[in-house]
DNA sequence: CAACGGATTGGGAGCGCTCTCATAAATCAT
DNA sequence: ATGATTTATGAGAGCGCTCCCAATCCGTTG
């Protein structure tokens, strides 16, 4: 049923080659066949067969864009969303496609497999969250193409992230800076890179004021809402005067505990989050937080796997994107 | 450099037929002889080229997901990343792939092209939220087989969807009968069948209240926090002691102009909101809301089109899931 | 004992495309 | 005018798989 090269040939009057030629841009064709062929393709709405172009070929023009299911925070907030909207704009843009894999455990080997082994891929995006992600591994020892949306410890990989250590950074300043004595963090999971950077820039800022760090004022959560609202049920009795929690989810939680418990934002406890959700304008009160560019980070990991397909063997390459702290009122700092 | 059936075969002593029939599960292979090439291939991980099988045999175990872009409201809340999930888990389960398509209007009639003509398609999801999305026009028009999210009105076609009218009923009513005199609504947009089946709800239960339909007491949003914003302030001169609005991204936004104004809720003005987004239950007051199984849907639908794809020639089939409400503090009740 | 049938297996064709090579036509240098 | 080079086109092979048909083997049956 649907249309062949052979058919589009023939009603061009010009070979199978011809045709492939046209449609791949070949510069070895005469102006006036190409003006042909290429109005018979767009009259007739010719696509060629992907399958067959890419047995042939060899590459495809589809990408694979991996998210560990594991991660449930990501279904709650919109980061999710806005990183994919990010890479399929981008993609849109290079005619490119992208197939999309959600590995929950039980199925990692058979994903892997079909990615690597597949044949259908040019490359992958992968937003590992867990530092030793199994398939980013794989992908590691593979000569696949691809990126990772998250900076990596150990690993020597392209990737592309947000200044996650500089983000934690200026929030937890900016609290120090408001004459807050006790600014205690809920941390996010410290076996993802994006949970380690922002409590190492929270280290860091306590450091630069002198401050001391104390343990007793730092609880690690998950990203989830859940996880902020216990972490600062535990904080509540060592008297942190100001929070700065790791992602707007949690702080929602953190928001909720301190409600129950009475206490009065930013009065008796200034917040800070990390994400900038759009619902983070709305709490009440409003969530100052750190604002980070992921429909950004989205498109930069797809142009940068565009770029190594491209030249397959050229040094690893990362790409840092600033955050930005947007200053609302749960910081108390008007 | 990846393995081909004919390496499979090699090593198993026996031909590549036998292969193919072991991986495709023909019972036509003597017991021992299956055994033997299952040890093969396990042993050395090996993947059918994807590529390969789509071309030869036309089926390919790969469906599509097309999403609208041009919904912004769909990245604000976890809707969308629920519904990815739910049909991911299905599409796992089934050893089945996804391909993903956000459709921007300039990229509309490639995307439609692929999806029909690129021969790598076994089925179709489609959540088109606009009821004359030319994508849904052109699938409905070819004999590709598809599923749609979300009932259409004219055309007939498999779907499923939540029951939308019957939960915009059950949100008024309680309001109704919670002796609420003025209860207007902020509806969704009404070029989608989610806005208008919600706002027929609406009407249904006024009318089952006999209670009369004030023009004045309803505006149209399209789903975003913004729209329900300045659908509450076109609303608050009409002095309404109750609001259904269509989703929870708008009930936040009439949260926050009830706020400004100085409204006070529910004792002034009621609020029932829709889809029981995680935030909805820390808003301040926590927002009742009608909750809808967000992921359940995503996997019947993939379920269907399985269903589909295995008989194409059934007669249309539509499922339709039932929504919950879920009472909370900003509708008065307790 | 020849003919027959079912259970297994192997081999060939072909899916629609790309790529290499051969060919033909047109251009250039000598 | 002849050979060499460039430009434009076509033909054939082959990517890795599935599907169909033929071949083989074995146990039955008349």
């Amino acid at each position: 049923m649907p249309l062949t090269l052979e058919d589009i040939a023939k009603m061009a009057h010009v070979s199978r080659s011809t045709v492939s030629r046209v449609i791949n841009g070949d510069t070895n064709v005469n102006e006036e066949t190409r003006k042909k062929v290429e109005d018979v393709i767009r009259r007739l709405n010719f696509q060629p067969n992907i399958a067959a172009r890419s047995l042939a070929a060899g590459r495809t023009g589809i990408v694979g864009l991996v998210i560990p299911a594991g991660v449930t925070a990501i279904f709650t907030d919109p980061y999710f969303p806005q990183l994919i909207q990010g890479i399929m704009k981008a993609c849109n843009a290079s005619d490119h496609s992208v197939m999309l894999w959600l590995t929950e455990a039980d199925y990692e080997r058979r994903v892997i497999r079909q990615i690597l082994y597949g044949g259908l891929l040019s490359g992958v995006i992968i937003a590992s969250n867990p530092i030793d992600d199994p398939v980013l591994q794989a992908l590691h020892k593979s000569k696949m193409p691809f990126v990772l949306i998250g900076r990596h410890p150990n690993l020597d990989v392209n990737y592309v992230d947000v200044d996650n250590l500089n983000g934690g950074q200026k929030a937890t300043l900016h609290l120090l800076r408001l004459g807050r004595q006790r600014v205690a963090t809920i941390t996010g999971p410290q076996n993802m890179i994006a949970g380690i950077d922002r409590y190492q820039g929270y280290c860091q800022a306590l450091q630069a004021m002198n401050c001391p760090l104390r343990p007793e004022l730092v609880v690690e959560g998950d990203f989830t809402e859940e996880s902020g609202y216990l972490g600062m049920r535990t904080l509540l009795p060592h008297r942190p005067d100001a929070v700065f929690v790791a992602n707007d989810t949690m702080a929602i939680g953190a928001l909720r505990a301190l409600y129950e418990a009475g206490v009065s934002v930013p009065q008796q406890v200034a917040l800070v989050g990390y994400d900038d959700m759009p619902a983070a304008a709305h709490l009440n009160p409003p969530l100052t937080t750190v604002r980070q560019p992921i429909g950004k980070l989205g498109a930069a990991a797809m142009e940068m796997l565009l770029e190594i397909i491209r030249q397959p063997k050229s040094p690893t390459s990362h790409r840092v994107l600033q955050t930005e702290l947007i200053v609302r009122m749960s910081c108390g700092s008007s």
